[in-house]
DNA sequence: TATTAGTTTGTAATCATTACAAATTGATAG
DNA sequence: CTATCAATTTGTAATGATTACAAACTAATA
């Protein structure tokens, strides 16, 4: 990626200060984080920063297709500005989630043929090879 | 399905009237129904029926793995007792929710290999062929 | 009939998210 | 520079799904 501030531009948003921190802190990211992490984790840099500015940020990204929501936990949404196709898997021993590559071709039946697909999630639950061998 | 209170008994559910009503109402509702509509269709036969008892419930029938919960809307939480395997269409246009078939065989890359699975979710969202036709 | 465990109910609290309006910033024209 | 206007940010207050909790009720058993 050149420069947060010339992509942001080109998706129709403008750069300000905020916006790039939190789509780089996106960038860096892989650990999906919520708001509450984004916000703490700025608010060094930015002290006046509002959650309200996070909550407003995240949903311009999303509207305008840069980061996408996850609601792979049922208490906070969570955000990911990765959008190459991929899954994520959950360990519900240590909360850690994973990232996984998904090729659907052939896996779909021609039950949605007719149908506009825009957008896929896909959420596995389970035991994470670390804590199976810590087990 | 041979009888509602003998499923439960099976599960190690002790089959109340509630119980056996909501999870009547769950089988013949594919429309994966939220807290509050369960509620609200169960209010007329049940009058002294309490919301906490729907959540109670439903907490329960997932426990025991004969129901799950699905997250596809961002608001409410809906839920679902048909366990087989398929995916979850949303239609962002008229709000509709698809059930798909998927066969995961050869969809995955080796990288889960050694990680247990327990529950898979699969989210689409996008145009339904109706709504597409009447546009 | 008394006791006990399990179930249901209603109310109050929690907490992520949204609504909203004031304050601030940035750009542009005079 | 300065005034003006729009966009952005901020803080507080409201919303609403969900959970905690304790009292009321039911069912089973001795």
């Amino acid at each position: 990626m050149v420069n947060v501030g010339d992509f942001l531009k080109t998706n129709g948003i403008k750069p300000s200060y905020q916006r790039i921190k939190i789509y780089e802190f996106l960038m860096n990211n892989k650990e999906h984080p919520t708001v509450e992490t984004i916000y703490n984790a700025l608010n060094g840099q930015i002290p006046t920063l509002s959650k309200t500015t996070v909550y407003n940020t995240l949903k311009i990204f999303i509207d305008k297709g840069i980061a996408m929501a996850i609601t792979i936990d049922e208490i906070e949404v969570r955000f990911d500005a990765h959008m190459d196709m991929h899954g994520h898997f959950k360990c519900e021993q240590c909360n850690t989630i994973y990232d996984f590559n998904v090729n659907f071709e052939g896996a779909l039946s021609d039950e949605l043929n007719d149908f506009e697909i825009t957008e896929q999630q896909m959420f596995f639950y389970g035991i994470c090879k670390k804590c199976k061998n810590h087990s």
